[in-house]
DNA sequence: CACTTGACCTGTCCGC
DNA sequence: TGCGGACAGGTCAAGT
């Protein structure tokens, strides 16, 4: 799926045009992509928008009356909301098409997305989320690896997923020496490997395991205990370069991904190594090279990364 | 216990 | 053009 990034922008897009919208309906069109009972969400508000990790979270409170108040009761019980929670896996998608776009407190929000209204659903679209207001919501997943559940907000931390999560690469906590700290936990692993896990740093994937150990400069087959401190600040900064950068560009687009207008991000066109097998090296204008570690797809540069 | 491989699915692309 | 195999943003469980 989608990585970081990815689920990043799809968050940052939704929030501006879901929020204060109720939900009328819920279609699901493929079971195995749908736990928990969705007539709980029937009539309920949306509050919030968030990320973690690469799951997104839609939280939903009981309607009364006026979504200000919905709001209100939020903050105060929050025992009495629930969350969908997603996770894209390789191939999810979240499409939102709203033929005037949502509004919240008398303005338009978002840009009309009328293109996508004919196209939706299309084969691959497993649920369907359908406002008040005729807006909806569409969890799109050729694969049907992705899944979106139903769960109380409270009962959110206590997922094993969810306790085991390393730190958010983008928070201003993580520290170089947390990222040391993280890593350590298994030392005898190839460093790639290693970016990979989530219980080490929470949303990194597989593109930006690449590009980050290229910024970094360090060879993606090391083993853990052989980065020295030095090592490690060069990759804290490039896991945060890397991840930036690409939200800057709207995430990256090879086969699947697609923002919630159905647009693609274009990070690749700039990504160093990440799916430029025998491309050149922007830095050294040697081949980039393709090998597997971990049963992964690794790009890197020969000459660049030691 | 630490680490690796296969499974979950559907679709596309590449070589013969 | 057709067919088989490898491969694709992720994560589990089972295997070594």
């Amino acid at each position: 799926m989608p990585e970081l990034p990815e689920v990043e922008t799809i968050k940052r897009q939704l929030k501006t045009r879901i929020i204060g919208l109720k939900l009328s309906k819920i279609t699901i069109l493929n079971q195995k992509s749908f736990q928990g009972d969705a007539t709980l969400l029937e009539g309920t508000v949306v509050v919030e928008v968030w990320r973690r990790a690469k799951m997104l979270g839609v939280d939903v409170v009981v309607s009364r009356q006026s979504s200000d108040l919905s709001l209100q009761i939020s903050k105060q019980n929050s025992s009495q909301i629930l969350t969908i929670l997603f996770h894209l896996k390789m191939s999810g998608q979240v499409i939102f098409v709203g033929k005037q776009g949502a509004k919240k407190g008398g303005f338009s929000l978002g840009h009309p997305t009328t293109d996508m209204f004919d196209e939706m659903p299309n084969k691959s679209t497993r649920v369907i989320f359908e406002f008040s207001n005729g807006s909806k919501v569409y969890f799109n997943d050729q694969r049907k690896f992705g899944w979106v559940k139903v769960i109380k907000r409270a009962e959110i931390e206590g997922l094993k997923t969810f306790q085991e999560l390393g730190p958010e690469p983008l928070e201003g906590s993580f520290s170089w020496k947390i990222l040391k700290e993280c890593l350590l936990k298994h030392k005898n692993i190839v460093i790639k490997v290693a970016l990979l896990d989530q219980k080490t740093i929470a949303g990194v994937g597989n593109i930006y395991a690449s590009e980050a150990l290229f910024i970094a400069k360090i060879d993606p087959r090391r083993i853990v205990s052989t980065l020295s401190d030095n090592d490690f600040q060069k990759l804290h900064a490039g896991i945060i370069e890397s991840l930036q950068k690409s939200i800057e560009e709207g995430g990256s687009s090879r086969t699947h991904y697609v923002n919630v207008e159905g647009k693609r991000g274009s990070y690749l066109d700039f990504a160093f190594v990440y799916n430029r097998k025998d491309g050149i090296c922007r830095i050294c204008r040697s081949r980039i090279k393709k090998i597997t570690l971990g049963g992964r797809g690794t790009f890197y540069c020969e000459l660049c990364q030691k």
